[in-house]
DNA sequence: CCCAAGTGCTAACTGGAGCAAGCACTCAGC
DNA sequence: GCTGAGTGCTTGCTCCAGTTAGCACTTGGG
């Protein structure tokens, strides 16, 4: 399983901000986080919690989930509508035990569909794959005052 | 937004470790996370990130997501949760011979799930919620030895 | 009875999440 | 030029997540 990648997680949450127009602290308030702290988020210096990028996602107004994939904490085939996992968990027609086994037979059939459609692949051979440029550089550099 | 539910998780992951038939060593091993502190976690003392909590969800071999649900780190009524059966007949992670047989298997545990709620609710003449304690009763007591 | 292996837990510790105080800098109004 | 308001960041701090060492207890085999 992935660990949680922090810095394209600071950056899409900074890609966000601007696009939306706001500053830091602007975000911050309105997420309820210190604007310290944010910067070290979007720098990708600080890991947030899960309880932080829900703070944040409403400050943005997007959803937590959209934050959550960029953390590795949702893996990005269970983002956006029509998400047959989040509809089972969701529904208080079945209880708990209920919801576990059809996850886990939703979970097993989709494996056995990826195995398939593996093995139909390699009759179509001669795929590459791109590979992820680095993090982008930071837009100032900052001057320490000699002390007095 | 809810806060992260703390000791219904806890509450959650030993009755799922229990139902699994694995002792806490043993969960804690295959999760990899620390004996002393999946004990904590289950008793409610400590607030688990949401990679100790997908450490534990592979532990258990049940979705994270189940997990995060009782974390509060997604809710319940997700905006993706809508209909189950839309969201598998949508799907094009399984076949659509896999879609029917989810659907049944859906449909029946509905069935069963109406069923047993109406026979509850025959069963409920007013009743009053048993307070929750701290942390569940203990096997045994422990007692620090004296220092040599 | 003894002992090894297993159990769940306590206590002390370390590292990191998250914050408050304060910095240098920019900009607009006077 | 001065000043206030705003910006993003640095630093030091507190508190908590998560681990290690070690405890009492249970159980089963020799």
């Amino acid at each position: 399983m992935a660990t949680l990648k922090v810095s394209s997680l600071g950056d899409y949450i900074r890609e966000q901000r601007e696009s939306a127009q706001v500053s830091l602290r602007q975000l911050a308030k309105s997420a309820g986080v210190s604007n310290p702290y944010l910067s070290q988020i979007e720098r990708g210096i600080k890991k947030p919690s899960a309880e932080i990028l829900q703070q944040i996602a409403r400050g943005l107004r997007i959803s937590a989930e959209t934050l959550y994939v960029h953390a590795g904490i949702l893996d990005e085939r269970h983002e956006g509508g029509g998400d047959v996992v989040a509809a089972v968990l969701a529904d208080p027609a079945i209880g708990d035990r209920h919801k576990r086994v059809l996850v886990d037979i939703y979970e097993s059939f989709r494996a056995e569909h990826a195995a398939k459609e593996a093995v139909a692949k390699k009759a179509t051979r001669s795929r590459t794959r791109k590979a992820t440029g680095p993090v982008a550089t930071k837009p100032h550099t900052t001057t320490r005052r000699t002390s007095s």
